[in-house]
DNA sequence: CTGAAAGCGCTTACAG
DNA sequence: CTGAAAGCGCTTACAG
């Protein structure tokens, strides 16, 4: 290791490594890439030279010469407040690197806040700067997955990305059934008059979890009241705002099922400004079992979204994808979490 | 650009964008580096040629030749849940990522949840993998901290980093004048048996907020009572233990002032189980205006951290170092939010 | 101002 | 199994 003008050390190369073991640069690099084509002995003092010198591959000059960059964007493709407003997010982010750095991975966070970021971002994916990314965009059609798409960039959506025909590879829970169980615990409990706050109408978790909703509503002969459904944003805001709407509409309901805990964090506050009593008055059931659901008073009854796994997968799919498999679809069970809302 | 093999291009190379232009590699590299010692006509097919061959920098070429990865970590030491709990990270994070952006410098999160991230990391960053380091570790001798200094990393901690004297840049806020202002409120509207739930004591906000508490207590001739401080942990749950606590020590307390919003939160909920009006039983002040401010009811008077100035003064000063220049400490201030719990 | 050339640190056919 | 050699795409003294 020799120091250099600046002070800074400069780090041991193949060559050092390769001198110290008295073998080839091509023989150091076959240890570092498998080992396969070496003989024991050249491994051993291979190892030993790079243990000596403190050597760390250059990544840059091997990425260089494999093409690829061995590394991983986590694109936020939406106004990204909400996203940073929802625990979730941070769950699955924290998830994602977790997961990747298991695979010496980094992860670089992009945020396509405007039509310049989204312009810029494709660009630098599209040159081959990551090798694959993990997208956080669940409305329709949403431009920079067609472009990447295009571009044949490796790609894993978090939930199954509306209007590309089963093109893109993602990671989703059974929202249907999450809404089913959701409901017909509901019902269980004697409700009988239950609104619904959907998510945004082009995400599948919107479209999906009021689909799930009529079901059980229909497979208990409870009729379907339009002046019982609001649709939501996902943000607690939006929840409180929706609340009142059906306070409004539906005076007489006696349970909601509220898309996400967030929201549901907004109608239990604006239920209880309300005057009314929770879960006795009205029970209130959410979706994510995000830590959103045990900051409110009193804690919700929610469907749990394995994010761990959701990330997990997330990760493999993805560099399953970069060593070339085909493009694949994981769907995850959420779980029923019963609290004190429902 | 020409197609390989595999169906993706091959991206074009300088040595298309010269041959397009008809000039060499060198004078096209020149006008992507600043444009000095170029002629206007040269740097005007130049500049043609890229726009016409949708040219874009090899990043891993650039950087294996001057050694810089045009690319910044954000390195979180500590156990994260507590981070990615608390809403105030997101904002930073999300600051650091938009305000490098404007750079053009990719993000990479880091998290170093145990002893072998932790090494792994170190090794990585001071491999030279990144030009420097966006230091999320409030707790005092951080050992990668101390590592990374070594290195001569270049390195911006948020909040000043406890036992290295000086010898690293951060950017925090003026925490005791925060402490103090939010005090002489609670004093201006009359209370008089004050308590805190302070931060860990051995962060700046810990012991620096608490100060500032004593500081307005003595000038208000308020006698100081151990009684009345708890030390809390920056978890919403260990508001409501710290709440708890205060309960049992001192029921005559008529405000506290809780060193972050996340704690608030907890404390309000806790208060109020036991009965306690907010804020006409017992004021409760906060920290930081965090989004959680304003999910709990009532809604949080707090002292706001100006984030979005915090992360962009981080981005500043690391890009500074970066570029030579020495460390610098950048206090910003404070500013009181009265909101309705005090 | 500009071109030819060297070289950054690595990987990978190619011979052997 | 192993070494010598070419080359990935760029930048930067060096001459001119």
């Amino acid at each position: 290791m020799t120091t250099s003008a600046n002070g800074r050390r400069k780090p041991p190369t193949v060559h050092d490594v390769a001198r110290e073991a008295g073998v080839s640069r091509g023989t150091v690099s076959r240890v570092l890439n498998g080992g396969h084509y070496v003989s024991a002995t050249a491994r051993k003092s291979v190892d030993a030279a790079i243990k000596k010198t403190g050597y760390v591959v250059n990544r840059h000059a091997r990425s260089l010469i494999t093409g690829r960059s061995d590394s991983v964007a986590f694109l936020l493709t939406e106004p990204q407040e909400k996203f940073f407003e929802d625990p979730n997010f941070n769950v699955l982010l924290r998830g994602c690197t977790e997961h990747l750095a298991r695979h010496d991975i980094p992860l670089l966070l992009m945020l396509a806040s405007n039509e310049d970021e989204r312009r810029r971002l494709t660009r630098y994916i599209t040159s081959g700067h990551v090798d694959g990314v993990l997208l956080v965009s669940s409305h329709s059609g949403d431009p920079v997955t067609a472009e990447l798409l295009d571009a044949g960039i490796p790609l894993v959506a978090c939930g199954k990305p509306l209007g590309f025909g089963g093109k893109v590879s993602y990671v989703a829970v059974d929202e249907r059934e999450g809404a089913h169980e959701m409901v017909r615990h509901l019902v269980s409990t004697g409700r009988r008059r239950i609104g619904m706050i959907t998510g945004p109408l082009d995400t599948p978790g919107g479209t999906e979890r009021l689909a799930g909703y009529r079901d059980v509503l229909a497979e208990s002969e409870l009729p379907y009241d339009p002046a019982l459904v609001v649709e939501g944003d996902y943000r607690r805001s939006g929840g409180e705002a929706a609340a009142s709407q059906l306070l409004d509409q539906a005076p007489d309901m006696d349970a909601v099922f509220v898309a996400s805990d967030l929201m549901a964090q907004g109608v239990v506050s604006t239920l209880q400004r309300a005057g009314r009593v929770i879960p006795d008055d009205i029970a209130v059931g959410g979706f994510d079992d995000s830590p959103a659901a045990t900051a409110v008073s009193p804690a919700l009854t929610t469907m749990r979204q394995p994010f761990d796994r959701i990330s997990a997968e997330m990760v493999r799919v993805l560099l399953a994808q970069i060593a070339g498999e085909d493009t694949a679809a994981v769907i995850l069970p959420t779980e029923l979490v019963v609290r004190d809302s429902a």
